[in-house]
DNA sequence: CATCAAACTGGAAACGTTTACCTAGATCGC
DNA sequence: GCGATCTAGGTAAACGTTTCCAGTTTGATG
């Protein structure tokens, strides 16, 4: 592969005025400038990024640590990071953090290594602490669907505990008295917080949940199917249930089906996350949209304006809107 | 930043040492070993990735291109390349090719550039001369999802035309007369060549497709939705339907339903790829099979052993397979 | 015609590593 | 006790750039 050097000595000029051409610098002639350019083309000359990295002591790279590029969640995640990288053309580089604590660290030591300019990181299994000290060892590290007090500023993250409550409120606001609620089985907060969020609302309108109407289960459509099984055995007589996400929705939905119930006649279900999926689903799904693709090109945005040493506003919470599709009825108008 | 320099005067010992220490080389005392370790996590101290790309010749990365994160069918391919890439410690670089030939060169140009040492490309755009000459200046370059005979082992593809029968046959055996056909509208091989081997198909069981009963539309749901409105409006009294992929697959199923028209009693429909979407569609959808994740891994495999100088073997074709599930009736036994 | 600034050009150091080659001391067989 | 062999460790060159600094032209100006 041709070196810069090897350009210089075919154009008959020196490295110096070669690099010149290449960045767009001033200072060099018209004539040299085209012949330089000629010769790059003719030796099929690839600036060598690593070398341009080593002595500027940055490169235009931006990277992204996450989990599973197959979930649709994630996906959109990716898909906003991606774009603005795009359009600042920096180069992204992704690492998959797999939800478990080594393999974050790893991934953003990885990331590291590379002297990444900017870093966009969900980090789910990693410590508050850990967090923090490595947010304030790399000033152009923001983080995504989390918040983290401390550094509230560099956190972009989603109130899930609104979106529990709105999607709570929005049931009884159509009469629905009988709430059920199928929750994911994992200890993380998402779960815990739109539960609560949900639990407050209703208590709050002098109808608590009770435990015996929450069941939990994998979050996905497996875990939704199973977990609502459990919920029609226990014969409650719900006239609508919340579910955690919209993948365990359409679970929720195909057991209710299966069962004879239909769905919004006998029984609503609202979603959360408002992924692809939901308008796939049929009924359509009505749910709490989490602006993911959004969240994460501000997150993106943010990285970058750090890395360039500006200064970032401190408030960067979302909220979960309603999106009205077709899966929830009103009993009364 | 810590550099090998600092940790070698905070040690005692010389930059040689510590970088053999980094690369656990030999020719280290146990004592010194020690030592060292200990002062690089003191100090803090992180390799420089792009330095020992510069030094080495050869960075520890793989690079992708492709185009959109957030559609399913992609979301899958790259996460299978990221697999792989993770079980061999390579850091995954990606970059949008948006489906244009501009940005396809510049995509590829950009990993070029940060000395990848293996490459995987999904490029629609680009053409067969282009590819073909990417692929001779770079050993380690390997193309998904395209057939270019002259660089034929570097190629790992789908037999879209074995699909397109492999359906035709399929609905023909369960006794379907009147199928139709709705197909993308875009002038890619893909849609070109599943089309062509339903023909082909139905032909050879002297039933041929009519014209008329092919309608062409954006490769989404919505496309599906539009060109099932059309195919309606024609009047056909067509069986089962063949549909381009499972999003398409999905509005064709939602205009049916709203038209009266049930799936799978009054009308067949089989779509292609089998994304996770198919499994959340009412009735399941039946498809044919595009293993992707496999197809991604593969390609990865292949690219990294080229870049180690390993030979590959030459036929990396992959079938469709038939996936039956709900959308499918038998008009006989 | 001498002077000066502006415009262009080149030399060389620096970035942080790896590694070939060299050295000094220790060990060993006889 | 002596050369031979081994081992741990150091020195310095190299990787491909960018950029500071110091020339060298060129053209205008006095």
């Amino acid at each position: 592969m041709a070196t810069i050097k090897d350009v210089a000595a075919a154009a008959g000029v020196s490295v110096a005025t070669v690099s010149r051409v290449i960045n767009n610098g001033p200072k060099v002639s018209d004539k040299n400038r085209a012949k330089v350019k000629q010769v790059m083309v003719d030796l099929g000359y690839r600036p060598n990024a690593n070398a341009r990295a080593l002595v500027t002591q940055s490169s235009p790279t931006l990277g992204l640590v996450f989990s599973e590029l197959t979930d649709p969640f994630f996906a959109t995640l990716a898909g906003g990071v991606e774009k603005i990288a795009r359009e600042h053309h920096r180069q992204l580089l992704i690492s998959n953090g797999l939800v478990s604590a080594d393999t974050e660290r790893q991934a953003i030591e990885t990331l590291l290594e590379q002297r990444c300019e900017a870093l966009v990181v969900h980090s789910k299994a990693l410590s508050d602490d850990e967090l923090i000290a490595y947010a304030e060892a790399n000033p152009a590290m923001v983080l995504i669907n989390r918040h983290i007090p401390q550094i509230a500023h560099r956190c972009v993250w989603l109130d899930n505990r609104a979106g529990g409550e709105a999607a709570g409120r929005y049931l009884m606001s159509l009469g629905h008295q009988k709430i059920a609620c199928v929750s994911s089985r994992y200890h993380i907060e998402d779960p815990q917080l739109r539960l609560e969020g949900l639990q407050q609302a209703l208590a709050e309108a002098g109808q608590p949940l009770a435990d015996i109407a929450i069941e939990h289960g994998d979050p996905n459509q497996t875990g939704g199917e199973v977990a609502t099984q459990n919920l029609l055995s226990k014969n409650l007589g719900a006239t609508a249930i919340v579910v955690y996400n919209d993948a365990m929705a359409s679970g929720v939905i195909s057991v209710l089906t299966d069962n004879g119930y239909r769905v919004p006649e006998d029984v609503s279900v609202i979603g959360f996350d408002d992924v692809l999926l939901s308008r796939y689903l049929r009924p359509k799904l009505t749910t709490m949209r989490y602006p993911i693709e959004m969240m994460a090109m501000e997150a993106a945005e943010m990285a970058l304006s750090l890395s360039s040493g500006k200064t970032v506003s401190d408030c960067h919470k979302y909220v979960p809107t309603l999106v009205k599709r077709d899966s929830v009825l009103a009993l009364r108008d």
